[in-house]
DNA sequence: AACTATTTATAAGA
DNA sequence: TTCTTATAAATAGTT
């Protein structure tokens, strides 16, 4: 039957080495794909009886994460350490860098401002921005000795 | 033809819910459906540009490890099995450098542009960068705040 | 959010 | 271990 009705649907291969380039798309597959990859680790960690973490960070910044069984503490016991994190607070200190990162856009959107209005500033105001920058860059350098 | 030869191969679905009894066929599917894993985090990764840090430890207490981008260099030591650091760290210090290299770049453009165009700016605008500036410099005390 | 034609993953076997 | 392949599962495009 239904010789007369039209294919209803056609689907087809995705290139799998580059961005997916319309938007609605990449959103309905960044949260199917990041669905199934949670799917794929949960079949894992029960079928073979692994531990699993999996962190994940949208495009916009999103942080999302997963932790097999006991939700807690999956990564302190992958370690099998004491003093490791619970998953909780790994998630919250990656929303503390997004939140950093917000700053740098502020910097950002500061800098274009600047850029389309910028023919008469006063050597003071200058001089003073030029020092909040190199206050900011002494920060970085302190930020960047935590990390090393 | 071969009607009486024996099918020679049969494939078949297995239990979710139940981790798998057989060692042997347990080890094979952990390390294929790891594979898969990493698999579908890359294409999750490429295809919707998501970061994604994936960490495993199997049955018998080895551990993996999975990053997306520029993550395989420090991870890739982890996997050696010889590094001292406990697990969120490395996930931390993946983030936390991608952070500062990309807060740094900013940084430098805006002062280049800065010492450029520095001599003529409208005080309208001064005052509003100068808010800004001081908005961005709150915004950073309370980001040192949450991580020291 | 649900459907389904296709593509992709994989369990068993060789 | 790596390859093969029948079957199961995931998903892209559509409704």
């Amino acid at each position: 039957m239904d010789k007369g009705k039209k294919k209803t649907a056609g689907r087809r291969k995705i290139p799998l080495d580059q961005k997916i380039q319309k938007k609605t798309s990449l959103q309905v597959a960044f949260s199917k794909r990041r669905q199934g990859l949670y799917r794929k680790a949960s079949e894992l960690s029960v079928l073979c009886g692994a531990e699993i973490a999996i962190l994940v960070r949208s495009p916009a910044g999103k942080i999302f994460a997963y932790g097999s069984s006991s939700a807690d503490a999956v990564i302190g016991r992958l370690e099998g350490g004491t003093s490791c994190l619970p998953l909780w607070q790994i998630v919250e200190q990656m929303e503390c860098r997004r939140k950093y990162e917000e700053a740098a856009r502020r910097l950002e959107r500061l800098k274009k401002m600047m850029m389309q209005e910028g023919d008469e500033w006063e050597k003071s105001i200058e001089t003073m921005s030029l020092l909040e920058l190199e206050q900011f860059e002494q920060d970085l350098d302190k930020f960047r000795g935590q990390i090393n």
